[in-house]
DNA sequence: CACTTGACCTGTCCGC
DNA sequence: TGCGGACAGGTCAAGT
């Protein structure tokens, strides 16, 4: 699902693609997926200018000439693919996915003046694309709060473990999904990053030692850049700004590996529930710290 | 206040 | 083959 890197795989590739594009038409009928009304649309979306593509934990942020933004956050199942003149040409066979769309997923659909669109897809309507000054984004609710960027250099040590800590009677797991702790965590990199540092994600924030804290901190960054690198992790729906699946799953060492062993010890990884969510770990090396 | 659980949705998979 | 239920997991609201 859409994590800190897929939604920056997402971001780059579609800051080569659309910057300077013009748009023209914007159709949408899901008012959870677009909550903006067709006037502000006409006012502050038609014959704008695409003049930025930017990223804040999981959200991304369409800039706009007229000065509002386009606000998105995939959630579980969202996509955003754009389509060029491209659509039935070579490399593309008719049974990719660009090719059939819109489908019944599409729950936004932006024209620009070249003829090429992008489409917000979302089978689940968990995701959201919101219209907002671009002034107030700073104010909204969850920008407010949400923490550091990990792939920051403001991200060091010292800031992880003091934010973490603030959680010392919560699981491990729980805290790092938080998104007031640190920015861009979801199911899949917790359960690699706590692999890699060697930590049982139901262990109590306490029980761990600032060393502990230091090596997760390092592993978090470790599978964030290694899964850019790779194009973001599809487990499911995941798709990037062109229609195309990323590949980082397939380095994934706990995640989705149940049953198989684990790469480090051998033993094999099993799949547990932790703060509500489906949890994947090697209990040979991932030993739960009690006191 | 700290922390956990349920709701939001739809598609897929599993057992009967 | 059809059908009910569990499950997928990001975030917020509601509950303990």
């Amino acid at each position: 699902m859409p994590e800190l890197p897929e939604v920056e795989t997402v971001r780059s590739g579609l800051e080569k693609l659309i910057i300077d594009k013009t748009i023209m038409t914007v159709e949408f009928d899901w008012p959870k997926s677009f909550p903006n009304d067709k006037q502000s649309v006409d006012t502050f979306m038609i014959k704008s200018r695409v003049v930025s593509v930017k990223r804040r934990a999981k959200v991304l942020i369409i800039g706009l000439s007229t000065d509002y933004s386009l606000m998105i956050h995939l959630r579980m199942t969202g996509q955003l693919v754009y389509v060029g003149q491209e659509r039935f040409g070579a490399g593309h066979p008719n049974d990719s996915l660009i090719s059939k769309l819109p489908d019944k997923s599409t729950r936004v659909q932006i024209k620009f003046s070249d003829k090429s669109q992008l489409y917000f897809n979302d089978q689940r309507k968990f995701g959201w694309m919101k219209l907002v000054p671009t002034e107030l984004i700073v104010k909204d609710p969850f920008m407010m709060k949400v923490g550091p960027e990990p792939l920051e250099p403001e991200f060091s040590n010292d800031v992880f473990t003091s934010r973490v800590r603030k959680r010392s009677n919560t699981c491990i797991k729980a805290a790092i999904l938080d998104q007031t702790v640190l920015a861009g965590v979801g199911n899949i990199y917790a359960d690699e990053s706590l692999w890699g540092a060697k930590i049982h994600p139901a262990t109590l924030v306490k029980n761990l030692s600032d060393k502990q804290l230091h090596k997760l901190r390092e592993e978090i960054i470790f599978v964030l850049n290694l899964s850019i690198e790779k194009g973001g992790s599809t487990d499911r729906n995941y798709v990037n700004a062109e229609g195309k699946r990323g590949s980082y799953i397939d380095f994934a060492r706990v995640f989705r590996k149940e049953g198989m062993p684990c790469p480090r010890c051998k033993n094999i990884v099993v799949k547990t529930r932790v703060a509500g969510r489906g949890t994947h770990l090697c209990e040979m090396c991932q030993i739960q710290k009690l006191v």
